[in-house]
DNA sequence: AGCAGAAGTTGCCGAAAGAGCAAAGATGCC
DNA sequence: GGCATCTTTGCTCTTTCGGCAACTTCTGCT
């Protein structure tokens, strides 16, 4: 606790307004939500919330970034020698089992819920914000990566930035598939076909 | 010919629009430039300028798409019974081959525009909206690989986004590596490690 | 040609976003 | 308790953003 209360409440703050912003963004549609409801609910100014985030955009990214950096978390947990492969396949999939629960305000599992959510993923300009959010795990990923490994150069970031890939496509696909197939199973599958080289499947 | 002058001209002033944001973006410094002065350079109004771009983000990002679409374009255009792999190569290779010349309104080498376009770079919302653009560029390639295979599934699309972020991955060590490496170079090296699997290297 | 309709451009307007500034309220430290 | 520091907040101004309707320009058809 190196900094006591006003730290916590400042993080207190920023996770009400960025949860308050992903519920109603759902709840209503992400264009029918103002920055000004979004405060409200977070029982904050509107100037408040610009003080912490740039954007409606950003205030529902940084929930997912907060989420997404526990991978890089995890894999610096893992042990030294572990081999990184393996290490880096624990640690997603540690990141994706306690997907249905915890991770702060708890969600409701929902059908309507996620058909919010699909509709939410829909705008443009919350796609590049989760982006940018995402390149910034991605910094940290390959740090992480950097440090287990001792290499440096381009190694590390691409590894991270592919294993970002193989998210993102394994998160589309779940979103689609219509019979649906967990995400542990896509996961798996991708990772396969990457530690494989990509080779072009018979 | 199909459409004639009503759509050569509606290109005419998308690429004048872009062309010009970029280069004020570059001149100026991203925050300093008001649509307005884009559209006025391009000489159409305001208002006109909102009905081709989102954003001041959106018509720099375009630029960028437009090129980079011309890989997956050129991936088609490789012969059907080229293995996967090697398509691709050529086809990325390709489309940096011509980087320095051509592509539209000539973009002059200098030192000083560079260091503009990096600056340039460093903006949150310039960087959301060119991710954005390149997801619509995977989207392209994934179906360009989906045809050329005729594989369903995760796969077209793993590949195209980890192609892309070896592309991103590249560029970023492009940018930064102080002795000065070709593009060419990282590229093969970003590919061969991805192709072999990303093995930890010795 | 000539005409009807579609498409593109533009100005105007109101709502909202985004950022600077200084006053007021908490909190931390002594 | 009391001062220094950090947050929050209200105010204001500029810019963005999107809808609407008038006006112009192109296309397709006869």
């Amino acid at each position: 606790m190196a900094e006591g209360l006003r730290e916590r409440k400042k993080q207190e703050t920023r996770i009400a307004l960025s949860w308050a912003a992903v519920r109603l963004a759902v709840e209503r549609g992400y264009g029918a939500v103002r920055i000004e409801d979004i405060a409200a609910e977070a029982g904050v100014s509107l100037r408040t919330f610009r003080n912490y985030f740039d954007s409606k955009a950003d205030a529902i990214a940084a929930r997912e970034v907060e989420r997404s950096l526990k991978i890089a978390e995890e894999l610096r947990a893992r042990p030294a020698d572990e081999p990184l492969w393996v290490a880096i396949r624990a640690a997603i999939e540690a990141h994706f089992a306690l997907g249905e629960e915890g991770h702060g305000g708890r969600r409701p599992p929902d059908e309507q819920w996620l058909k919010g959510i699909r509709l939410m993923m829909t705008e443009p300009a919350l796609q590049g914000a989760i982006m940018l959010a995402y390149a910034r795990v991605g910094e940290e990923m390959a740090a992480a990566i950097a440090e287990r490994t001792g290499i440096t150069g381009m190694y590390p970031r691409l590894v991270a930035d592919v294993i970002g890939a193989a998210r993102g496509v394994v998160m589309a696909e779940w979103m689609r598939a219509d019979p649906p197939r967990s995400i542990a199973d896509l996961l798996a599958e991708a990772l396969d076909q990457i530690e494989a080289g990509l080779p072009v499947p018979e």
